[in-house]
DNA sequence: ATGTCTTTGTGAACGCGTGCACAAAGATGG
DNA sequence: CCATCTTTGTGCACGCGTTCACAAAGACAT
């Protein structure tokens, strides 16, 4: 029903702003760091510069938590260690699986991120039955037919989709079907899910696109030249409003 | 200028904001989509629910490139997505290197989403001797010692770091010294660069963190959380603050 | 106790992004 | 040529997030 969503609706997190929580694995991860070295307190100014943030945004983030900190002296490492991770749901265990054991889907499953946190890999999925059995990070992958299975019997609520894109949808709706209610997504398609069920997508080639385009305006910056026309605010008029396609050889661009 | 920004400083994108340039990839995917099936033109609708937006977000996104619909009518495909890949600049052949050919590296070497759009690896880095002259999607793998002068031979630009969190900012100082001015971070750290270098990152776990903080508050929003029940890793010690004042008042920490 | 000093927590202003709703623009048919 | 219909482009209002600046709160010294 719902057009694949990668924004949530209305969601009120009972105060706790998105962009706030986005920050908190942030700053959890710049405490671990200081509560491995054995720093009892850290001040916001301190915390906010491991952090890259902004302080006043790092104390306005905890005031949405709590008063967890104390004036003249800062934030007690462990205290906030607890505090954040208890936020955020670290204090349990996520069972997840991962759908797709490709290239990139071995890749995650190689990686030890997820187990320092929360998050206990518990099954791997793949639909060639040619992978069914072979072992990937010390574990068999499973054939997809017993996706709805390993999901009930796990309790899993987390699904992580590694497939091809034209697999993706299918793979998600199983998923769904089944009762996964979050989905970190990899493949580069934009998925449909019913409300109540939260998408993220994480796309190698968007993230580099958005750098190309920085790195375009960095390189004619000083003397612009290429691409002048779109550069001012003149509306219309930019090009050729021609019906044509790929008339215009206007790249001119230089490089290197 | 040390301090960590992965955000962009002030970035007068000449008009374009910065939420539009993150889409516009969403868009152009959707639109080679449609061009494969030959489809010559589009509705701001049709458009919109293939990339998961709100058509009038989309016409406001397309309006800041200019005016390249027809009322009535629609946008032409091959028009758009010429417009669309010259303003990311991806007209033009965009060499990147990637550091750092571990599990998540030799992944993304081989992943195709990159090619097929404008950008060409034009080197695989490792600083393991072990790995230098393997070969790793066709490709051979170098040794960090050669970093600069391979970034110099093949006026690289933009970088991919995919070390281990240790190496991160010491390969990121290497590669802006050398020339570098995008990065793309895989690495769960945060770099410091000086200003005009734009630092992108992608967080596995991070997706994963926030991905449980809603999972939780849907499980407990009938019923209160049941944080105490797992109660891993949760020493005395951190329940409450370690420096002094307990007998203050201990801020109203359990909500439950 | 009192004063000073440090740092938190937050009220308020500002800017950006989003979505509505509608007028303008062009296609299409008579 | 005029009427009607479709779809774009955008003015406007609203809400969220960021940042500033400062009062409140506690630590610490005397």
């Amino acid at each position: 029903m719902a057009t694949g969503r990668t924004h949530r609706p209305a969601t009120r997190s009972r105060g706790i702003p998105e962009a706030t929580v986005a920050r908190l694995p942030l700053y959890l991860r710049a405490l671990t760091g200081l509560s491995e070295r054995s720093v009892p307190t850290v001040s916001s100014e301190e915390l906010a510069a491991a952090a890259g943030v902004n302080s006043a945004k790092l104390r306005k983030d905890f005031s949405y938590l709590g008063s967890y900190g104390t004036r003249g002296v800062g934030y007690d490492v462990e205290y906030l260690v607890y505090q954040i991770s208890r936020e955020l749901g670290l204090t349990q265990d996520w069972p997840i699986v991962m759908v797709g054991i490709g290239n990139l889907g071995a890749a995650l499953a190689n990686y030890g991120g997820f187990a320092s946190r929360g998050f206990r890999v518990a099954a791997l999925i793949d639909a060639d039955p040619a992978m069914t059995g072979k072992s990937v990070a010390g574990m068999a992958v499973q054939h997809a037919d017993d996706l709805e299975k390993i999901i009930d019997d796990n309790g899993v609520s987390i699904g992580v989709i590694a497939t091809p894109a034209g697999a993706a949808q299918q793979v998600c709706d199983r998923l769904v079907a089944a009762g996964v209610t979050s989905i970190l997504n990899f493949a580069p398609t934009v998925l449909s899910v019913p409300d109540g069920v939260d998408v993220r997508k994480v796309d190698l080639s968007i993230e580099l696109q958005i750098l190309a385009f920085h790195e375009q305006r960095k390189a004619g910056e000083g003397q612009d030249d290429t691409a002048d026309e779109a550069g001012t605010e003149t509306p219309a008029a930019a090009a050729k409003p021609a019906r044509k396609g790929p008339d215009g050889d206007v790249p001119a661009v230089m490089q290197a």
